[in-house]
RNA sequence: UGGGGCGUAGCCAAGUGGUAAGGCACCGGUCUUUGGAACCGGCAUUCGUUGGUUCGAAUCCACCCGCCCCAGCCA
């Protein structure tokens, strides 16, 4: 057991536990989703926490899925969470379902109801809302709250057989309609819902509602820390009501905050609408913050786990900037990831004293922050593609690539001169006529003299042209949500989140490049191998480089 | 005077009576065949406010202010 570390209030509670001896030193999680829609990264800090934990003083974690709402749930989800939770790097001891528990669960309602502490009411669901009472005023009694349990039990039975409607009866808590606390106010247990169950089929049609379902699906598997968002400190009464009701295995519901992120919405209801409308491919469009979406843009599992634990686990509601997000991205990418040269906007550098019909292979390291990744080799040849972006005809202050009669480094190749600059009728500059210095092959300068810039290049005969797709924020506002009256988030949707670069030049090696490959494009970001990839070669654009010429750039256009 | 939570730097966050960790961002600098990475340095006399207790308070007490959650037969 370690207790060295950054630790976080849940983590002390467990820590304490072990140290007093409840239950028995043994530390059991779980991760309960409702299989109704996709993971994203705001899930991802709940399995962080709940594997995590668990790992760390040895304990078990549970896969769990919440699915007593037969309505929402589908198999493809069950699928899609499970390949998500391993794909982040965990691994569940149990895997169950809350609906594996319905028997128990009924069988336990009987006992309460046979207790006096449940009863069968027949309000609708608007004068259930009625009596409820309102946040400064309390709640009335239902007329059915005094049914004999003999009536309860046998109209409980009926309900359960099929013999009422939809909406017709619940099953309720008898507790306090008086209660401060809204939760208790007798609070709905089951409802009827003739409905397929996508694991029980048409068994039942009684389901129970979370709070019944939740803290006894806890005490079944004997989990002793039940970890879940803030919202649901308002539960916790009725979590305890019935575990205390039912005297079953005590566990304790924690509460942490929910992970906020900027420029990001991380909300099931609106994350379906941008994929419903089509303002994003499918869950798993690379500009989505699901895990789904992540993995394809490029994320790794190592640095989404990273930046979990970078940001604590407290209860205040904050919003992390996305760049916290970004900096583990970029950490992780930078390690591992092999490094290649792609030109995305290509302008032709002819190297007029270079021999028309020579090749040379130019050796080129794959990774600097990994010597094992050992080295390749580049073709290079008299016609070149550069960035064009890393040619001024006029350069501004600061600017240090090429100029006209400047020199700079290719990388791994050759220092080169501007000479001349070519231009098309229309005055747009088409091509670069250069010379080289033969004397400095591999970009040594074996007479000391300095370059200010080296910049990447690919040769024009045997680039291979690729699909770039980059991606920016999906919203332009910090906060998507922040909309003027009548106006929804989808009114912040970034125009240009999306821009699609169509004939970039790569260099050879990356041919064959399987899906999910990864690279750093040098100077320029980190990609990987979009899963449309194929005779056509198509990448996305994970995140760039730190860009701190675009920092200066700005700063002098923005006049500072 | 409904209940439950939370306020420490631009953001996240340690800290639980002994004189404000760390990370992101930002700003300098070193180094560099990626304007990347790495490295060095800077960045809260003050902890929502105001009082009080104390030799000593972000930590204890009181009041006030602000923000979040709860009135689904959703989870």
């Amino acid at each position: 057991m370690s207790t060295e570390g950054p630790s976080n209030f849940i983590r002390d509670i467990i820590i304490e536990d072990i140290k007093s001896g409840k239950y028995g030193g043994r530390v059991q999680t779980r991760f309960p989703p409702e299989p109704n829609g996709y993971l994203h990264i705001g899930h991802a800090k709940a399995i962080c926490l709940d594997f995590g934990l668990a790992a760390e003083f040895g304990g078990k974690c549970n896969l769990r899925f919440d699915d007593t709402n037969p309505s929402k749930e589908e198999t493809e989800y069950v699928n899609a969470i499970m390949e998500d939770v391993q794909w982040l790097g965990f691994q569940w001891d149990g895997l169950y379902y809350a609906s594996d528990y319905f028997q128990q669960l009924y069988e336990w309602a009987i006992q309460l109801i046979t207790a006096g502490k449940a009863y069968v009411c027949d309000l609708s669901a608007d004068e259930i809302r009625a009596y409820r009472g309102t946040l400064t005023e309390p709640g009335r009694e239902s007329p059915y709250r005094n049914r004999s349990v003999e009536e309860n039990l046998d109209l409980f039975e009926r309900m359960k057989k099929g013999e009422f409607p939809d909406g017709s009866r619940t099953l309720r808590a008898r507790i306090d309609m008086t209660s401060p606390i809204l939760n208790l106010r007798d609070p709905v247990m089951y409802r009827i819902l003739h409905m397929d169950h996508h694991r029980t089929g048409n068994e039942w049609c009684i389901y129970p509602m979370y709070d019944y379902a939740h803290g006894q699906s806890d005490s079944i598997e004997h989990v002793t820390h039940s970890m879940c968002t803030l919202e649901f400190e308002n539960n916790r009464p009725l979590y305890n009501w019935f575990i205390e009701q039912l005297g079953i295995f005590p566990s304790r519901q924690y509460e942490f905050d929910r992970l906020a992120l900027t420029h990001t919405l991380l909300s099931k209801r609106k994350l379906l609408k941008l994929v419903e409308e089509r303002h994003v491919e499918g869950w798993d469009d690379p500009r989505m913050p699901t895990l789904s979406g992540m993995r394809r843009r490029g994320y790794t599992p190592e640095a989404i786990r990273n930046f979990c634990a970078s940001v604590g686990v407290s209860k205040t509601n904050g919003i992390t900037q996305l760049q916290q997000l970004e900096y583990f991205l970029r950490q992780d990418l930078n390690r591992i990831v092999p490094r290649v040269m792609c030109v995305q906007k290509p302008l032709r550098v002819v190297i007029e004293n270079y021999p028309d019909d020579l090749v040379e292979e130019m050796e080129a390291i794959n990774n600097p922050e990994d010597s094992s990744a050992g080295t390749r080799t580049i073709p290079f040849s008299r016609t070149l593609y550069i960035e064009e972006d890393d040619f001024r005809e006029d350069p501004p202050k600061q600017f240090y690539r090429l100029a006209p009669g400047r020199e700079v480094r290719l990388r791994y190749a050759y220092l080169i001169t501007c000479k001349e600059v070519i231009k098309d009728s229309s005055g747009r500059i088409v091509e670069l006529r250069c010379t080289y210095d033969p004397a400095t092959r591999g970009g040594n300068t074996p007479d000391g003299r300095k370059v200010k810039s080296t910049i990447h290049w690919v040769s024009a005969a045997h680039a291979l042209s690729a699909e770039v797709r980059l991606y920016d924020n999906l919203f332009v506002k910090e906060d998507p949500n922040d909309v003027a009256e009548g106006q929804d988030f989808t009114a912040n949707l970034h125009p240009e989140s999306l821009q699609v670069l169509h004939d970039c030049k790569v260099e050879p090696s990356l041919r064959d490049a399987a899906p999910g490959t990864k690279y750093q494009f040098e100077r320029l970001g980190y990609y990987c191998v979009d899963r449309d990839s194929g005779q056509r070669l198509v990448f996305n654009r994970t995140i760039g480089l730190r860009d701190t010429w675009a920092k200066i750039e700005k700063r002098a256009t923005t006049g500072a």
